[in-house]
DNA sequence: ATGTTC
């Protein structure tokens, strides 16, 4: 079996990662897969790239989806004027949400983490409109510019982990026939753990909401980890965005700009559908934790270069997920521009970043 | 990433 072509997407061809190149080379050889896309997030994974799309004719490949079956954004806009919150009344506020959600019932599938935000690069963070790019299609949306709103990062927890052990375990790694027994028994254990990240998601909004006393609505929920069926086939996509389901936020980090973004359907094929689904690493967790401790206490961290404030009670994550662990958003999104698969309608300003707290 | 973590 040739190999499948790989098209990457980057602010900077002479900077891509060469592990993550490697990778994807590696998933490209994958007897099965056809096409594999590197998005201008691309950066190195355990054995698979992250911010890449790979496409199959009729073959299901568990680990390509990886372990966090359905993590995603949310984007929540809340009835609260932005000029009405207090960030030092909201730290103080937000107690109590990293334990079980009282709605969670007991014997529920992974009930107990159900509502929480989980570990890793997973955050919720209370934003501003920033800057109105597209003025007409941010109107005609109906968003609000000068209401606070909330984004949501987390996934499926220990759920979507059970899945992928258990097709592991099964020797899943040359792939599923997709309408063999096991490529249909897999799909449903995948759509149900993307039910469950999706409704974790939901729900931990609510609770972030009701410890401030909002209200606050849905605007948009986007998977980065899934396989879909596509045009006659299946899309595995590995920390990239469908650019097929709407409306897109791109996070920068905690000290940058997230852009909500707009797909265009031109030249979308050519990215196998799909975007950024952030600024992607530039250094990896010890690399992070290395340089930036040996520089910083971590109460430095607590604040960030936009003003924005940060809840992480984690000393060595706190490190590892500084904004300087990422790559620039500015050239991640100027790339997805550059290559028509984008327009910018507005871009968000981090003003309070939750990410776990000591209970 | 992880009801993780020697």
């Amino acid at each position: 079996m040739s190999e499948a072509p790989i098209r990457v997407i980057a602010a900077d061809p002479a900077r891509i990662d060469p592990v993550a190149l490697e990778q994807l080379r590696g998933t490209a050889t994958l007897d099965g897969i056809e096409r594999v896309v590197g998005l201008p997030d691309l950066h190195a994974g355990r054995g698979i790239a992250v911010g890449a799309a790979f496409w199959s004719p009729d073959r299901l490949f568990p680990h390509l989806v990886g372990s966090d079956i359905g993590c995603g954004m949310a984007l929540w806009e809340t009835d609260l004027p932005v000029r009405k919150f207090r960030p030092d009344k909201a730290e103080r506020s937000l107690h109590g949400l990293d334990t079980p959600w009282e709605g969670a019932g007991e014997d529920s599938e992974g009930g107990a983490a159900l509502g929480t935000i989980g570990g890793g690069n997973h955050f919720a963070e209370f934003q501003r409109i920033e800057r109105i790019v597209d003025d007409a299609r941010f109107n005609a949306l109906g968003f609000r510019a000068d209401r606070l709103w909330l984004m949501v990062h987390s996934g499926s927890r220990g759920l979507g982990q059970a899945v992928l052990d258990h097709w592991r375990a099964r020797g899943c790694e040359g792939g599923l026939a997709a309408t063999g027994a096991d490529g249909i028994a897999y799909l449903a254990d995948h759509d149900r753990a993307a039910g469950w990240a999706v409704l974790n998601r939901e729900i931990i909004a609510r609770r972030f909401c009701a410890k401030l006393g909002l209200a606050g609505e849905c605007r948009l929920d986007i998977l980065h980890n899934s396989v879909t069926p596509h045009r006659g086939g299946w899309l595995h996509r590995k920390g990239a965005a469908p650019a097929d389901r709407g409306l897109v936020v791109i996070p920068g980090s905690r000290g940058d700009f997230s852009y909500l973004v707009e797909p265009l359907a031109d030249h979308a094929d050519d990215a196998l559908h799909s975007l950024a689904h952030g600024a992607g690493r530039r250094w990896s967790r010890s690399d992070a934790h290395a340089k930036l401790s040996r520089r910083f206490k971590a109460s430095d961290l607590e604040r960030t270069a936009l003003g924005g404030r940060v809840i992480c009670e984690d000393r060595r994550l706190i490190f590892e997920e500084a904004p300087e662990a990422y790559k620039d958003i500015h050239d991640v999104v100027g790339a997805l521009v550059g290559a028509g698969l984008v327009r910018v309608i507005a871009l968000l300003r981090p003003l309070l970043s939750y990410k776990t707290r000591r209970t």
